[in-house]
DNA sequence: AAGAATAATGCAATCGAATGCAGAATAACG
DNA sequence: CGTTATTCTGCATTCGATTGCATTATTCTT
């Protein structure tokens, strides 16, 4: 209650300058003498001021909030990669606003809506589809948009995605030096890229390796269809001996199907390969052989990618994609002579 | 490149009325004809009008915006919260922003100053320690501010906790039931309250059972540490039978070290409790005995408290506690005649 | 149907800072 | 030291809305 809003006005009083001379200072850019910044600092830091963002986003144009459209937060991989993305975006003064949506058309476009009225500066939708209409909403803005884990196919749009096909195509070299008899692939939800461009890789490894896949079912990203997807390919007395899983979480489900259920042994009976390597594939109750998507590496691209279209004005259009290693774990061994 | 900006000034033309018009059309409380309302509106869609909300909370000085400060988003409990307040809050009208804390006093005090500069209108801190003074800035300010998931005694501020008392307590009294030889405490970092808490119930449920704690060691909410701790405790041949781990997280890692390092069984040669219940708890390979935190609940008080402290524009002092049930699983199955 | 009460509207000021412009102060230079 | 080139500074305007006030249009009463 005692100080209620301290402005820019404010200081210019009792710095004995005109407010102008006060943005001034603030504004990096801009100039002023050395005697009137140290006054206005002085002056500013007695009162405690600091300016308001938002009545300087008015008139540069310019908000300095990215908004994060994400649809799930229960994918382990999400929470590490808004970690990542919001230091990063911190250092070049930039924040994030988290914007959740579930799946539905309706509810993307609202969002959309609602990131428009905050006039962010720029998004990133994480695994979420945004309808090319909504893309070209964003590009008449002059909003860049950045696809994050997801790449939209045909329209020129910008993604960062990781090397999703090699990683694929990676793991079945890797399954097939085991020489298993039957191998399965279960897959997520067929929409998303992820899940087929790691499906193609896959497939396409091992057909170089002249094998193929003899047991194909949906887990759809989810737990429960991932479960019903396990027991379906487990359940037969020939079933697969070596399993990709089309992301680390539903392979966790499925390690938790092949022991407790079928009292399957993983790597006994079955070796078993995911993707993304989220912080539980390491957990000795888990062990997971995966790739690993870089985060790090990703959020980096990202940020370079959103800094630069700020920058210019022009977005540039780019499908990046981060290669990750396998990373071997128990739940599938090195198999003789591998090299890695 | 086409249309840039529009504004309701534009609106007001094409509709054929002042621009304070299309602002009452848009702003809600206010009064404005059928007739105009119509006829803006149509002009707005035609031209794809909408309210640029920071120039709106410039005037109003509510920004709508909830500044959410975190440390870590690598337990699993932050990111769910995350979501669930998120949701919450896009019902209300208000948005998330994202502020990252590492532990240092210093980084905090910045976070609050970027916080301050954005406007937001309430702070949510989830685990971070608000020095008093910081705490007291944000009072002066009129900014409301919970603590999430952490309670600061002594000083009157608001938090929203789990009854981490009464849950350590019942976890006191479940564990006696079983009456096992030896019971041991690994404890979180011990400035937390969660922390405190949870062991002070865990004490006094036990003592009020007649048993006490053989051994205790300290985890400190991260995985290296609590590894030690695990080691430390149980690498005795007297150790433990069973034990009650502060929070889930460092469950998964001693259950791990008890399984794979020291191939001691769980729940046969040791029964394990958690606290938290996040989602890899109901995973088969943990499979893990915890009290739930209901995050849903506490983030429903959450913004309970804060809209009505934006509304009424004084921050009520409480400290709510939301009591959550024991989730009885693997790892320590119910004792005989537990009613629960 | 006239007068009172209420609702709707436009005008103009305002929120807090950034910035183009023109004039003042300082620096650079010969 | 006089000029010219730079750097500073203040004034006034602007960003895109909201809102108090005064005025006009409606609706309600009787």
């Amino acid at each position: 209650m005692p100080n209620d809003k301290i402005t820019s006005l404010d200081v210019a009083k009792r710095a004995g300058v005109s407010q102008s001379a006060v943005s001034r200072v603030f504004t990096k850019g801009a100039s002023a003498s050395q005697k009137t910044i140290d006054k206005v600092r002085k002056a500013a830091k007695e009162l405690g001021y600091r300016p308001n963002v938002l009545a300087r986003s008015l008139i540069t144009g310019r908000s300095r909030i990215v908004g994060l459209v994400v649809a799930y937060l229960d994918n382990y991989f999400y929470p590490v990669a808004l970690q990542k993305l919001s230091n990063a975006l911190k250092e070049e003064g930039y924040h994030v606003m988290v914007f959740m949506a579930s799946d539905t058309t309706k509810d993307i476009e609202r969002v959309v809506d609602e990131m428009l009225d905050y006039q962010v500066d720029a998004i990133v939708a994480a695994s979420v589809p945004l309808s090319s209409d909504l893309a070209g909403r964003c590009r008449d803005e002059g909003i860049p948009l950045v696809f994050f884990n997801r790449s939209q196919a045909g329209e020129n749009l910008t993604s960062v995605t990781a090397d999703n096909y090699a990683g694929g195509k990676e793991i079945a070299r890797f399954l097939a030096a085991h020489h298993p008899e039957r191998i399965g692939y279960i897959a997520g939800f067929e929409g998303a890229s992820t899940q087929r461009d790691r499906e193609a890789g896959f497939l396409d490894g091992l057909n170089a390796a002249g094998r193929e896949v003899s047991s194909r079912t949906v887990g759809n990203f989810n737990t429960q269809e991932t479960r019903a997807a396990a027991l379906a390919m487990f359940s037969t007395p020939r079933h697969p001996d070596a399993v990709f899983v089309a992301n680390d979480h539903m392979a966790f489900t499925v390690m938790d199907v092949l022991r407790s259920e079928l009292h399957l042994t993983v790597p006994g009976d079955v070796i078993l390969v995911g993707y993304d390597d989220v912080p539980p594939a390491v957990w000795a109750g888990y062990s997971l052989t995966t790739v690993r998507q870089r985060t790090g590496r990703m959020v980096e691209e990202t940020v370079k990618v959103l800094m630069n279209a700020i920058a210019t004005g022009e977005a540039p259009v780019a499908n990046i994609k981060i290669a990750g290693p396998l990373i071997v774990r128990g739940s599938a061994p090195a198999p003789k002579g591998w090299a890695g």
